[in-house]
Order: structure tokens, then C-alpha cells, then sequence
RNA sequence: GGUUCCGUAGCUCAGUUGGAUAGAGCAACAGCCUUCUAAGCUGUGGGUCGAGCGUUCGAGUCGCUCCGGAAUCACCA
């Protein structure tokens, strides 16, 4: 294989020639950068196409002329182009379908493709994702979160990066309290084994049970004319919090082992979710243990009059210069908040991993603390804080607007993936394409499907952007989905098993010199840009560019299949050529959809 | 109010460094299964790209000013 071809791009070719052209017919040495070359447009005809605008003041003529009088150039020195065409100031140049076979030919497989990827210097990069409170379950903002977090994983480790995945798990603080308290008021006794409920929803459920009968304390205090504040401060409940999350620090083995118990529910809880999610992690942090070191790093910084303390004895850093706030670093009572610990995970981190780049996948409603947390470590002396990137994603909204655990309008993980896997059911039972399957390979298919419309309707979202999900329209299965992209790729299985079947083999020896017609080159073409997705896909954190590439490779190649026949071909090389196109693309898919974490069903 | 992000078809979304006539899917309507899987394919209708001004040969894309929405500015995480 030579990814070195690959790598030297048709437009790259063209553009020295181009180049060379101008030269030539205009004696004049033009910077590279004005010779456009792009990829025509679907309506013309045509494979790449010079955008001659640029070129104007060095022809000294009209737009028309110039390109005709390149165009001729190039077709008379540079034989792969086989005709041109200008439109107002666009000269087109097609490639001859010779060349389009005789690259594919050398391209060879998808991997080659990925390879050709690979960057020349890897990184050993940190990727953070999930981040879950152990005070309630998963919902549909942590899937956008681990989908994005898992898929960036895959994506940058296909490039050659030594990508870890990373977890610090928000086990401690005020609102772990809540839920321990109202537990230990109200629950009984109650376990996931006696209640038969998830681990983690069953902590939930007090959580929500804290909130409810805080709310109607503090309604209490406000009603007799207290100030929402004053009253939040003064509620009973809040204050038992309080006092349970100081012992908890204190390490009062009563508190700490409850914590323990109800954590080791919780634990129990997520694992699954991220088993039927698909993700995983190599390193997981808990904020438990590194708000310690936060704690040090902050008194640390304090003694070299980095930070100050406040005559309440709270620790606080000016971040005035920077152009940002004052940032409270530990409370009057001395306990640590987020940041503390953030900046303790961030350093132990950055001892373990020496990371050159540590990407925090977290929603943008936290681009200020990130903000905060750079410019801290910056000021004090961390200079790797250079490599701390926040991948901020959008949130996902109901149609009716943000979703609130509060107003019970949670769309909870658990619930959606069975949905999802549910539905997925229902439309293959009524297709009824797998009666010869066994109940337990069904339900396998069924879960990839569920899964892959599930993923696919996330990860095609450009990251930043908030999203909405309807539950009531629910995720299709038709058009632009993670089914369509599986059904393509099930198609393709299926060829290839019937090809077995009456023996017909694939020999690529047979397509060489061959010429490619316009639908072949069609496909070639979007196989071409497959690297290139996957390195922008890389550079930009966007799982989004490999979703729209698939759908984009999937729907050309059911309008090739729809065309033309692939097995029933009489002419055996134009039969090969079809057999090639087709298992190329059932490789590319399955690898991009792979680096969305989507599995791909042989049948479906 | 400060900061950041967003505004593209009825709905959900694409739209690489500015390039040609702004694209898909869903929904609606009309077709295509005796032929490799119809979760597919083909066609029709649907847009002052929030508004305006500017830069440019050329603006959905860049700049400015408005309008509308979101997030954030906690001794919550």
C-alpha cells in the first residue's frame, strides 16, 4: 500500500499544473494560494474545478477566455484530464475514468484509508467525558455527552493518537448529602434488592424526595416573611446537609459509610448504562479523592500569595487580570467546592499522564468555570494548562424547552434506550425479513438497530449546537438515520453472501485498465473523501462530519444499487468492479460508523 | 447589564479555508417490488439563509449595528 499516494491528491496535481499553465501562458509566478481547485459541483459536469477569478489580473482578460485558454493548456499537457468545460469564471476539468479506476485499484481497502490518516507526531491525549453525580441517574444529556466523549476516543486513536479515556466521578459534595439524608429520614432501609429498582435511580429517587421536602420548608419560612434566601439557609433540611457533608470531610465513619453503600448502588447503576451505551473508560477519577490534593494545591498557591483569604477565612483568587472574576477556591468552613477539585483532578492528572492535551467533554453551560480553571492553573505556574481543551457541546432540548429533573421532564437514558431498542422491535417484526433467526440473534439485531438510530441521531448534530429531541415523534428509522446507514451495509453483506453462494469470487486484477462510468466515479469519488473527513472530524472534535459522510456514501450507493444490477452483470470485469465498489463502501462505512460507536448488523 | 454561543424550508438538521442555480431527511402529494433486502429508489410542491449596512469580481460563510433565543456571571456541581 502507499499512503503516500493517498496522500498526494488529485487537486494537488492539478494545481501545480495549473500553476505551471499560467506560467507558461502568462508569464507570470502566482501564489499558490490563488490557484482554487475544488471539487465540481454535482449539477456540472466535470470532476474538479479551478475557480479562474483569482487569476484575472494576471491574464489580463475575461473570466471566459482564461479558463478556455488554461483549460486547453492543461488537456494538451496533463493527459489524465480528458475534457474541460468553463462556465462564467469556473473552468471544470474532468478526470478520466482511467485514472478514477486506477485509484481506487491502489486505495485498495478502508484501512488503507484510515491509515493514511495517521498524524506524524501522536499525542498522548486525555479525553474526560460522562462526569455523572452519583445523586441521580443518566439522562439524555449524559448520552449526548458519552456518545460525543467515546466517538472523539475512536476518532483520534484511529489518527495514531494515544488517547485515555477518563471519568472523575462527582461522588462528593452538598448534593450527595441530600440524597444520603432523606434516605437515612425516609427510606426504611430500602435497597436496590428490596426495592428491585436500579441502583442509581433508587438514590435518585431520594434526591428528588430532599428537594420536595426542603421546598416545603423553605415555603414555610418564606410564607411567615422571610426572604428566599434567608429561608434556603435557615430550612432544617439544608442545614442537616450541611452538617453531614462537614462530617463527611471529617471522615465520621457513621456518614462515610453510608456514603460508601449508597455510592456502590449508584456505581452499580451506571456500569450497566454504559455497558448498554457501549462506552468505557481506562482511568476513572473520583472527586472524593482528588478535592484532597485541590485542597493542597489551593493552600500551596495560597502561601505564595497567588490566592488571598478573605477575613471569613474563605480562600479566593483575583482573576481580574485575566479579565475575569474573583473565583472562591475553599468556603469559610473550609470545605472545597467544584473548582477545588477540578484543579486537584487536573493536576494529578497531569503527573500520572505528562498529557498534551487533556480534552474535558463537558456541556457549554460550563464554558466560564473551564475558563477559570485555565487561568488558574496558568497563574499558578502550571504551564500545561496550555493543553487543556473544552470540548463544549450544546445541550439537548425538549420541544417544549430545557429539560428540568425538578418538573419530572428528564428524559432518562435507561427509559430512552429501551425505547429505542423497543421500537427498533416493532418496525423489524412488521418487515418480517429475520424469520429464520433465533429469538436471542434477534434481540441482538434489535439492540444495534435501537442503538445505532439512538446514536447516529446525536452524533449527526454539529457538537456545538444545542439540539432538540421530540419524544413524542421519537427517532426515525427512514432517511438520514443510523438505520438507512445499517440497511445499506446489510444490503451489502447480503450480496457478497449470495456472490458466495453461486461462487462468484472478486478479482480486482480484472478491473485495472478498466474505465469507470459516471456512477462509478461517483462512489469513487466520496470514498476519496473519507481521509480527509476523518482528519477534520479529528482536528474539529465533530463527529458530526463522519455521520453526514456515511449518509452521504450510503445514499449514493443505494441509487448505484438501485441502478444497476451487481450479480446479475454478464460483462465479469464491469461485474468485479461493482462487487469492488460495493465491498469498498460496506468497509467505509462500517469504519466510520465504528468511529461513531454504531455496530453494524449483517443482516437486518 | 457584562461575556460566550446560536438564528438556513412547516419540523429536525447539512452547508471544509468566502465561489456557480443554498442541500438532505421528516411531514404532504404522485410513482417504482416476477430481478442482488422497498428500513430502498424516482418525482412534485415548499426559502427575502432573523433584519439592515459594509468589505469583495463574488457573502449563508467575513466585519459592524439592531432584533430574537440560549448559556453563564453562586460559600450548587
Amino acid at each position: 500500500m502507499e499512503p503516500e499516494f493517498l496522500k498526494r491528491k488529485m487537486e494537488v496535481i492539478l494545481r501545480e499544473n495549473i500553476r505551471e499553465a499560467v506560467k507558461i501562458l502568462y508569464n507570470s509566478d502566482v501564489p499558490e494560494e490563488l490557484i482554487q481547485v475544488q471539487e465540481t459541483r454535482k449539477d456540472f459536469k466535470g470532476d474538479f474545478t479551478l475557480v479562474v477569478f483569482p487569476l484575472l489580473r494576471f491574464s489580463k482578460n475575461t473570466p471566459e477566455s482564461t479558463g478556455e485558454k488554461i483549460g486547453e493548456y492543461i488537456i494538451k499537457n496533463f493527459p489524465v484530464v480528458s475534457a474541460f468545460n468553463v462556465i462564467k469564471g469556473f473552468l471544470n476539468l474532468e478526470i478520466s475514468g482511467r485514472w478514477w479506476i486506477e485509484y481506487f485499484v491502489k486505495t485498495a481497502s478502508a484501512d488503507n484509508l484510515v491509515e493514511s490518516c495517521r498524524v506524524a507526531v501522536p499525542g498522548t491525549i486525555l479525553v474526560e467525558y460522562s462526569s455523572p453525580n452519583t445523586n441521580k441517574p443518566l439522562h439524555l444529556g449524559h448520552i449526548r455527552n458519552n456518545l460525543l466523549g467515546f466517538s472523539i476516543y475512536r476518532i483520534l486513536s484511529s489518527c495514531g493518537h494515544n488517547v485515555i479515556k477518563t471519568n472523575i466521578v462527582n461522588d462528593r459534595g452538598i448534593h450527595i448529602c441530600k440524597s444520603m439524608l432523606a434516605w437515612q429520614k425516609f427510606g426504611n432501609g430500602e435497597t436496590p434488592e428490596s426495592s428491585g429498582m436500579k441502583g442509581d435511580h433508587l438514590v435518585g429517587k431520594y434526591y428528588v424526595i430532599f428537594e420536595k421536602e426542603c421546598k416545603i420548608q423553605i415555603e414555610s419560612f418564606v410564607n411567615s416573611g422571610m426572604d428566599e434566601n434567608a429561608a434556603r439557609n435557615a430550612a432544617p433540611m439544608m442545614k442537616e446537609a450541611r452538617e453531614m457533608l462537614l462530617k463527611w470531610e471529617a471522615g465520621d465513619k457513621e456518614v462515610v459509610d453510608l456514603w460508601k453503600m449508597m455510592n456502590s448502588w449508584v456505581y452499580a447503576g451506571f456500569d450497566e448504562t454504559y455497558h448498554k451505551l457501549g462506552v468505557d473508560f481506562d482511568k476513572i477519577y473520583y472527586e472524593s479523592e482528588t478535592y484532597k490534593h485541590g485542597k493542597k494545591i489551593v493552600l500551596d498557591a495560597l502561601s505564595k500569595k497567588i490566592l488571598y483569604k478573605n477575613e471569613d477565612s474563605s480562600i479566593w483568587a483575583d482573576l481580574t487580570e485575566e479579565g475575569l472574576d474573583q473565583k472562591l477556591l475553599l468556603r469559610s468552613d473550609g470545605t472545597a467546592v467544584y473548582m477545588t477539585q477540578d484543579l486537584g483532578t487536573a493536576v494529578d492528572r497531569y503527573n500520572e499522564y505528562k498529557f498534551d492535551k487533556n480534552i474535558y467533554v463537558v456541556g457549554n453551560e460550563q464554558n466560564y468555570h473551564f475558563h477559570v480553571l485555565k487561568a488558574l492553573l496558568k497563574k499558578m505556574g502550571f504551564n500545561w494548562s496550555d493543553g487543556l481543551y473544552h470540548f463544549s457541546y450544546g445541550m439537548v432540548e425538549l420541544p417544549e424547552g430545557k429539560m428540568k429533573s425538578r418538573e419530572g421532564t428528564v428524559v432518562d437514558a435507561d427509559d430512552l434506550i429501551s425505547e429505542m431498542i423497543d421500537t427498533a422491535r416493532d418496525v423489524s417484526l412488521e418487515l418480517g425479513k429475520l424469520s429464520d433467526f433465533t429469538p436471542a440473534e434477534k434481540d441482538e439485531i434489535f439492540r444495534k438497530i435501537g442503538l445505532g438510530a439512538l446514536k447516529y441521531f446525536i452524533l449527526k448534530v454539529d457538537p456545538k449546537k444545542n439540539m432538540t429531541f421530540n419524544p413524542v415523534e421519537s427517532i426515525d428509522f427512514n432517511g438520514n438515520t443510523g438505520p438507512f446507514i445499517q440497511y445499506t451495509y446489510a444490503r451489502i453483506k447480503s450480496v457478497f453472501r449470495k456472490a458466495e453462494q453461486s461462487g462468484i469470487n472478486e478479482n480486482l486484477s480484472l478491473i485495472t485498465n478498466m474505465n469507470a462510468g459516471e456512477k462509478e466515479i461517483g462512489l469513487i469519488r466520496i470514498f476519496r473523501k473519507f481521509p480527509e473527513t476523518v482528519i477534520a472530524a479529528a482536528e474539529g472534535y465533530s463527529p458530526a462530519l463522519i455521520a453526514n459522510y456515511c449518509y452521504e456514501l450510503a445514499r449514493e450507493y443505494n441509487q448505484f444499487y438501485h441502478d444497476f444490477s451487481i450479480l446479475g452483470e454478464s460483462d465479469e470485469r464491469v461485474r468485479n468492479l461493482r462487487l469492488a465498489l460495493s465491498r469498498m463502501t460496506g468497509e467505509i462505512l462500517f469504519k466510520g460508523m465504528w468511529m461513531l460507536g454504531i455496530e453494524m448488523p449483517e443482516r437486518m
